[in-house]
DNA sequence: TCATACCGGGG
DNA sequence: GTGTACGGTATGA
């Protein structure tokens, strides 16, 4: 149905649109790159509002017209005007008024989008980073801005003079004429900063391709806090706009990846580009407080450093700006703001808002929920212990297939836009990312198709997400989310019955995976053959997938386990295993006793304990490695003022260490000293003054315990004798065999649903 | 120990 | 309209 396909592009071909933007007023600015140039178009366009209800509006007669909408949705009204404002001021901004920003008004009922026949590469893209004094805009300044110009030149602006400094990045940029302007954390920091300092110092930030100098700003979830708001409670966030450029937060970008991929150390720029290999070989890093102190001894420091962050910047950009630039050829809204938009009300929203128009169809009003509880995913633990052979098999995306198998929408969306939209993004992502592999390795169209590809999953595993929005979602249906998790229960719990119906032992299973063992004859064609057994079971959309094997795993609790890999890697997780704050003796220790314990190594077990007790007792062990990392939290009078009642460790070491000041939020390492006081852990100087019998409890209670699940109680206890008390056991360890015990689950769940 | 509030970043 | 990320950490009952 070509309908359908307007809903997810648009239905207006006009290519290369780079920018939008409107103010209300009836005039549309869009600038478009073309064969590299820029065409620069106005447009007239008349500003519109979706109501319920044209009672009362006799005001606007002669100044605006309307058209009634099909269905039976409550917003059935086009308003439209010539200007925003003669709107605006007869129709009040409430739930019974859909008002769109104007230039996604525009967008919506033109059928354009950004991008068209565009690649990423084409994008006139420009990076600037801010060195300053510090991170206070009242009181410290600028000194040095770094760029990067579109053709990968980087230009290092410093000038001793503030205001000169701006205003030639400000000329800068107006000569430059980018796109799209680009920096990791642009909107928390830099954006914020520059424009504090250009309105302290009194020089206009004439940054835009049309209008007066200065910013402008939108509401944001994330952003600079909006300035003089003194009055209210709220911090009201906002970040700031400039016509004709899209303003590019490479952090949003960032957040998005790890959001799925959930591997990257933090989303600083440096660990970030370190950890996807954007970072080059011997980058100049200087700690962020030291980096004015240095400007002043060894400037050319500051320079290389300053000019990889821009170079990191359009590493980042490239590597994953992509599903934003691939999401805003689809969505109808401006590309800043689908690049940091939440998938639900950022996408699919405007999306199904397009789709009803186009359809010439009603929208519904925003309706709060009836109350109704959102239940969750199934979480079941079946087996603690040790386990050999383990496997682990999942159903990819469950939740969208879950609503397109069962045909799940939301009871007001009449005209399946959701479900609809939902389908044609899984059968286009395939094909994206079939051209994707057709297209050769590194080459700006797979890169594109994958772009399209990573967009198209995001906006499909949001649906769900969509459903159980609250109020926030215009379709949002708590009883459709329910009865997605309701099916994903069901379908987990057939997953497990099934396979335990064909010998094998289920350790545990959460929402849309499980892990078991296998019998000991069992090869991997095996295992692979129950789980296609099994998958074959299951309705036809939801996809159940072999996707991994292991050698070992210690379940300790749900969602804290530890998995040995057939190539020896362990792999850790959960919080039981897993802590910033714990001790370094504390976490080699566990590694190297679960080690021991999944290549069914008792007595290297008992070996590492001992080991680490008579280390410890010796003080054999660095100070460093008892240490714990801590973050201070309350200020000096803060603390001072509850120091009678307790004493906490972190601050009796930083006052123990001679410091009385310090601020919110730094960060130590300490320790307990054997006088029972803290102190602090630095680097050059291992006092070994640490209370080792402290740290031997803490061995015991807080990481031996981690294995208790593994061992029957005798056989734990012998495990972990204390080696100076005499034994109470005398049981050989080589004869102790690590344990499996099934845990006395819920009563069986009713499967008559598949009989 | 458990529930809940908050943070993530930038110089 | 800014829009319910999510997992770790800090804190208070």
């Amino acid at each position: 149905m070509p309908i359908e396909e307007d809903w997810l592009f648009g239905w207006d071909p006009t290519p290369g649109i780079v920018a939008v933007w409107a103010e209300g007023d009836g005039v549309v600015h869009v600038w478009r790159r073309v064969a590299g140039t820029l065409v620069y178009e106005v447009e007239r366009s008349r500003s519109w509002v979706l109501v319920d209800s044209i009672e009362g509006l006799r005001g606007l007669a002669g100044k605006a017209t309307y058209r009634e909408l099909a269905g039976e949705g409550a917003l059935r009204f086009v308003v439209r005007a010539d200007d925003m404002r003669t709107l605006a001021g007869a129709i009040p901004r409430d739930d019974h008024a859909l008002y769109l920003p104007p230039e996604e008004q525009y967008l919506v009922a033109t059928g354009r989008t950004y991008f068209k026949d565009l690649t990423f590469a084409e994008l006139r893209r420009m990076q600037f980073d801010l060195e300053t004094t510090g991170l206070d805009a009242e009181v410290d300044r600028i000194f040095l801005i770094a760029t990067r110009l579109p053709d990968g030149t980087v230009q290092l602006l410093d000038d001793a003079d503030e205001r000169a400094l701006i205003t030639r990045f400000v000329e800068l940029v107006r000569a430059t004429d980018p796109d799209v302007i680009e920096n990791h954390n642009l909107h928390g920091f830099d954006l914020p900063f520059l424009e504090r300092r250009a309105r302290i110092l009194n020089v206009p930030l004439a940054l835009g391709r049309i209008g007066p100098p200065g910013l402008r700003q939108r509401g944001a979830r994330r952003g600079a806090v909006a300035p003089r708001q003194q009055d209210s409670e709220v911090t009201r966030r906002i970040r700031f706009v400039i016509p004709g450029r899209e303003l590019i937060d490479t952090m949003d970008a960032v957040m998005r990846h790890d959001f799925a991929a959930r591997d990257l150390p933090g989303h600083g720029l440096k660990a970030v580009a370190k950890h996807l290999g954007v970072a080059g070989p011997d980058r100049e890093h200087i700690p962020g407080s030291q980096i004015h102190a240095v400007w002043q001894t060894d400037p050319d420091r500051v320079r290389r450093y300053a000019a990889a962050d821009v170079e990191e910047v359009d590493g980042l950009a490239r590597l994953l700006g992509g599903p934003a630039f691939a999401l805003a050829r689809m969505a109808p809204r401006r590309y800043e703001r689908l690049a940091d938009a939440g998938p639900a009300t950022g996408v699919i929203d405007p999306l199904l808002v397009r789709a009803y128009l186009r359809s010439g169809q009603a929208l519904p009003a925003h309706r709060p929920g009836d109350g109704t509880q959102h239940t969750g995913a199934a979480l079941h633990l079946f087996a603690a212990g040790v386990a050999h052979r383990v496997v682990k098999a999942d159903v990819a995306s469950l939740y969208p297939s879950l609503m397109r198998e069962y045909k799940i929408s939301p009871t007001r969306d009449r005209l399946g836009a959701l479900l609809a939209v939902v389908d044609q993004l899984v059968v286009r992502r395939l094909e994206a990312k079939a051209a994707a592999k057709l297209a050769p390795v590194g080459s700006p169209e797979r890169a594109s198709h994958e772009a399209m590809s990573a967009a198209m999953k995001l906006v499909v595993n949001s649906a769900y997400g969509y459903l159980g929005a609250g109020s926030l979602t215009r379709f949002a249906d708590v009883h459709a989310a329910n009865e997605v998790t309701r099916r994903g229960r069901e379908v987990l719990d057939l997953m497990c019955t099934e396979l335990a119906a064909r010998g094998v032992t289920l350790l545990e299973a959460d929402t849309d995976g499980v892990y078991f063992t296998v019998p000991t004859s069992w090869t991997e064609a095996d295992e692979r053959r129950v789980v296609a057994e099994v998958a074959a079971l299951l309705p036809d959309l939801v996809r159940l997938e072999y996707d991994g094997r292991y050698a070992a795993m210690l379940s300790h609790e749900p969602k804290n386990y530890a998995l040995l890999g057939y190539d020896g890697k362990l792999t850790l997780r959960g919080v039981a295993f897993r802590s910033s704050r714990a001790e370094p003796f504390g976490e080699a220790f566990l590694r190297r006793a679960i080690g021991c314990l999944l290549r069914d190594d008792v007595p290297g077990v008992r070996a590492a304990y001992l080991a680490t007790v008579t280390a410890l007792r010796g003080r054999e062990l660095p100070t460093h490695e008892v240490s714990s990392l801590v973050r201070l939290t309350k200020t000096p009078d803060e603390y001072l003022a509850v120091r009678e009642q307790r004493h906490e460790l972190s601050y009796e070491a930083v006052l123990a260490a001679g410091r009385t000041t310090w601020r919110a939020g730094e960060r130590y390492r300490v320790y307990r000293t054997r006088s029972g006081g803290g102190a602090l852990s630095v680097e050059d100087s291992d006092p070994r003054d640490y209370d080792a019998d402290h740290y031997v409890r803490l061995l015991r209670d807080t990481y031996a315990s981690r294995l208790v699940r593994a061992f029957a109680p005798e056989d734990f206890a012998a495990v972990f004798a204390d080696p100076d008390q005499l034994s109470l056991f005398t049981r050989s360890l080589a004869t102790i065999v690590p344990v499996l015990t099934p845990i006395v689950a819920d009563p069986p769940p009713a499967y008559s649903d598949f009989h």
